[in-house]
DNA sequence: TTGTTGAATTTTGAATTCAAAATACTGTAG
DNA sequence: CTACAGTATTTTGAATTCAAAATTCAACAA
């Protein structure tokens, strides 16, 4: 009986872990995060080439790490790798983008209608005090805070659904939105309505209204779709969107 | 100008692609697929251990493609990697299982209304022969039969709601449920319940009624998982769920 | 000039090697 | 006999190396 017999759920080790497992992350997972921020904030733009061994020597690793990197992100549909031609971040179709938005719309809503059914009047609060921090933020032209104040109320509204798997799927998802926001140059009309959205959002969230709170986060995600995808055309006429490459190497003519 | 310009588009080569490119998959993709198919048909069982050098040898490759297709399970959630400490394929806890099914239901729900929208005749036609199909399936007993052809119906009316992300989403959460099924053992009464519901289901795509071919689905989910999440507490009874490793070298004392 | 062929260079794919961490084992003290 | 310390072995993480494919570039012909 030296080893553990075959069916044994084997939960930890015996005794109770007093201390959670100190774990030192690994490069690999590092590189993800660093290259998912840059991707997610339009640093590294949409059709860039991903050079390894220049995105090596820049990040001081080799390209074991920096490879499986890759992987992962190719996997989050970030970038695109093709079979001996390297990896370039993922360029989303106006196809691509209309139904990205469309399953954004169908998972906030559902996530909306869990939520009304979940939330603490602790968390209901917060959300509210974020409301009010984004009018703030409107009021003195602030479109980072505004953005930011934005995303996290959704953010926190799909927190409220408590489904762990709905809200990883959400913030993949999210993820690959978020490069896009640097299309859409909010109109101040656009801005007006968004805010009545969120004030009637508010309102169906406490009065526990799940369904209206859906129908009204379909609409919301819609209306973001129209304005992202006009903005998209306007880039596409200034052409503003493929670089070549990673940009260290920008041609010093 | 020996580079193109900075913000070109640059679509493909300039020439109209007459054939498409040819790509020999990668060994690392080869390696992601096997592996995927024996985690989802339950040949390798969760929490069974992946030692790498084992698996090298088994699969004839080395360990750098194989990591790679690690790092790309792991970001499906299939498996699970610690740190120094190895691969295993990943344990549902009951609490993320009872979730995966919550969002399927809402994902499925919404695919429905879609294809309600947007479903042609012909679809619409082979879901109901494969319907028909799955009945003679249950009269024969022939569970596999029955099985996949009720797999085949969900992913029809899922891939006629015509939203590839959607699909795509729908399909990776479906995956980490797909070998789940062995611990549900269908009960007779069970087997008439879904078979009512898929004939509902069939009704409401026909009369293109996207809010009851949603209510549907979704009860159809649920149903589902307490059926599968009652097997779950049997198995754990019985204790026959993990594996110690691959299997290839079973303590033979 | 324009387009094509073929060699030189670069870049990616996969195997191997080296280092660090974790696990298994052995011997000793209590 | 049990518990522990210290060592040996195994296993993972990351760098390096080798091979194959793609790209670049120059020479040449029409």
């Amino acid at each position: 009986m030296q080893n553990s017999a075959e069916g044994e759920p084997l939960p930890d080790s015996g005794a109770t872990p007093l201390l959670p497992r100190l774990e030192r992350q690994r490069l690999h997972d590092t590189v993800v995060e660093h290259l998912r921020k840059f991707i997610t904030e339009g640093v590294l733009k949409p059709g860039m080439k991903l050079n390894e061994r220049e995105l090596c020597e820049t990040l001081g690793i080799s390209r074991t790490p920096l490879r499986e990197a890759f992987k992962v992100l190719a996997a989050e549909n970030l970038i695109e790798i093709s079979p001996n031609r390297g990896a370039s971040v993922s360029r989303m179709t106006e196809a691509e983008i209309w139904e990205t938005f469309e399953l954004m719309a169908g998972l906030e809503a559902f996530a909306g209608e869990l939520a009304c059914e979940r939330i603490t009047p602790a968390e209901l609060a917060q959300i509210k005090a974020l409301h009010y921090a984004m009018l703030a933020c409107r009021a003195q032209n602030d479109l980072s805070g505004y953005y930011s104040r934005n995303q996290e109320i959704h953010d926190r509204i799909n927190a409220a659904a408590r489904n762990g798997v709905l809200r990883q799927t959400y913030l993949s998802i999210n993820r690959r939105l978020k490069a896009l926001r640097f299309r859409s140059n909010q109109q101040t009309q656009k801005w007006d309505r968004a805010v009545q959205d969120h004030e009637a959002m508010i309102q169906a969230l406490e009065a526990r209204d799940g369904k209206r709170l859906a129908a009204i986060l379909r609409q919301h995600l819609l209306e973001k779709r129209e304005a992202v995808m006009q903005g998209s055309l306007a880039a596409e006429r200034t052409g503003s969107e493929a670089g070549e490459n990673t940009g260290a190497s920008a041609s010093a003519a």
